[in-house]
DNA sequence: CTGTTAGCGCATTCAA
DNA sequence: TTGAATGCGCTAACAG
């Protein structure tokens, strides 16, 4: 009596039989075919219903040629970053009836490496790839019409790969507009990694501003950190032990931010009253701190549902090579940012 | 030329001929079976590795039984603390291999058990349940010997189900031995909603302290939220226009803890020198917001690998029936608490 | 519109 | 220790 009851072991024979039709005409509602009578479309609905079936995967991947899973690999899922950004992939993917199989990287490569070798092979039809860590690997793959979408690119991306990132140059211009307007001068600017592309273009729309207002920026306005706090933190020292200390400082993240903002108050300043301050993301602890961060708002979670969306038409067929993708941002405007003080 | 590239084409019948030997034998190799002599075994990972051959997911799923894939199904994944916990587990699971297929219902029941109800079938081996909405359905699962462990129950779980959550009871206890040693009395507490298991511990713990101290607790210094902000805000409001105001109030999360942080700014009290406030979670946003709150971490991450772990080992074929984890909280001690002001 | 049939790639008997 | 044969549950031609 209970062998029957075991993890639902009704097959799509089981169906067609009982439904009195062919397995093929079950196999053709389940896909959603149109070549279906009403009639017996939901004569086999019926029957799937108070059978409790559902298809399985496995079989349908073997015969199909297709998982319906799709990887998302990135360097880990707490991160608020990433987390969001998997949030939104992973529900468009699954109002798709796509499901997401997630690959932490932990920032390792070789891991990496491996996990798209074997994502390729049957496991999944396409992945979403965030922040890659190996370009060669991505050559690879695409070498072999393996179907991906990279989020977030950390170093440029070969010519042909569908990406999706971030405004950034846009959104450090804006924030360079903000601060201009507000009577800033002295920018200084605490950068990323110079070889990340976030980076690149946050500097290019720091300086393009810059140049648009006529400033000259001499180069220690400029110190490179690590995304991180403790590098916001050393950098936002150096900016301070200026001899011609600026009024403002832009962190190219809102980590940095958060360290910087520790460096001024030990320096006994006071933001934004003495030094205005921006960072960059809207993480959580913007909003949190205080003064709240003035930050550019990256739109992660609308960064993964449109990364979902691409590979989904990839996989559909429809050749979208080439896709760069960069959506807008947008800057909040928080205490952290005021007029410079009176220069007397 | 090209139709050779494409995605790893190569299966095991290839290795097989390649190597000279039969399918059986690559199968064994790949699955690590004994029997094979190693000169054969060597042939044969020789050949897989040059050919760059890895084994196909949906094959192996059908024909075994299995998938190699779980699910982990929760609410959402940008919230901090789901994140948390799926990160815990989905990185535990990696390391033996097995991928995490994620789920997010967004809360809604309906999705929960269509999801719960196809996972089981052929889709995965077992999953992860993250605060479910429907206990019903987990009884569904359970009769069909499908494994699965919740993380975090909301309410409490029927007999014979696997749990990972944190000890709620003790969390409280301890937040409260604290409160009660810097010579707070009058302590308030805004709970969750009451059918929460995490409310009722929590509260029990809250009461147990108070009763091992002697303090009889009036009905007035319990008040309802609903682990948000805005309930928190609310909640306090009530608190703070107690004729007795309560010198402490203990918020049975630290959003609630955010909210009434803000009501009590708002009446021109100060924290913690006119009133001490305590959290729960340890979320981010604590260490953030001025003061650094005091609040109970819940080792999130530890609950994931743990849930991980226990279904690894349900899938191993050990029956871990009635496996209850309590993993221990952590008092963390911050700025929001201070002895009560004097009472003249 | 519906049924028949042939695999998809692999694990697993059962023999040898 | 190895090979041959069978079928997992389903999709996709191809007929009818």
């Amino acid at each position: 009596m209970a062998e029957q009851v075991r993890t639902g072991k009704v097959t799509i024979r089981d169906i067609a039989a009982s439904a009195g039709v062919s397995v093929a005409t079950v196999s053709r509602v389940l896909n959603g075919r149109p070549d279906v009578k009403a009639a017996t479309r939901e004569l086999v609905l019926d029957t799937i219903r108070s059978h409790n079936f559902s298809t399985n995967r496995s079989a349908r991947g073997l015969a199909g040629g297709k998982t319906n899973l799709v990887g998302i690999t990135l360097p880990n899922l707490h991160a608020e970053y990433f987390a969001l950004i998997l949030s939104g992939a992973a529900e468009t993917l699954y109002d798709q009836d796509v499901r997401a199989v997630v690959c932490p990287t932990l920032h390792q490569a070789d891991r990496e490496v491996s996990l798209l070798d074997r994502l390729m092979h049957g496991t999944t039809d396409g992945s979403l790839i965030v922040l890659p860590e190996s370009r060669p690997e991505l050559r690879v793959l695409a070498r072999r019409h393996y179907p991906f979408v990279v989020v977030d690119p950390k170093e440029p991306l070969p010519a042909g790969m569908p990406g999706v990132s971030a405004a950034h140059f846009s959104g450090a211009r804006d924030v360079m507009d903000h601060l201009i307007c507000l009577g800033h001068r002295r920018i200084a600017a605490i950068t990323g990694p110079s070889s990340w592309v976030a980076s690149i273009e946050r500097l290019h729309g720091y300086q393009a501003a810059l140049a648009a207002y006529g400033i000259i920026a001499p180069p220690e306005w400029l110190v490179e950190g690590n995304f991180q706090i403790e590098g916001g933190y050393h950098a936002a020292q150096v900016l301070l032990a200026l001899p011609q200390r600026p009024t403002a400082i832009f962190a190219f993240n809102d980590n940095m931010a958060v360290g910087a903002l520790q460096a001024i108050r030990e320096r006994g300043l006071r933001v934004p009253e003495d030094i205005s301050l921006v960072g960059f993301d809207d993480a959580q602890s913007a909003s949190l701190i205080s003064p709240p961060l003035t930050t550019v708002r990256q739109p992660l979670i609308e960064m993964g549902r449109h990364a979902a969306t691409l590979l989904l038409r990839l996989l559909d067929g429809q050749p979208a090579e080439g896709l760069r993708v960069h959506l807008a941002t947008q800057l909040i405007v928080r205490a952290s940012t005021a007029p410079p003080p009176a220069e007397d």
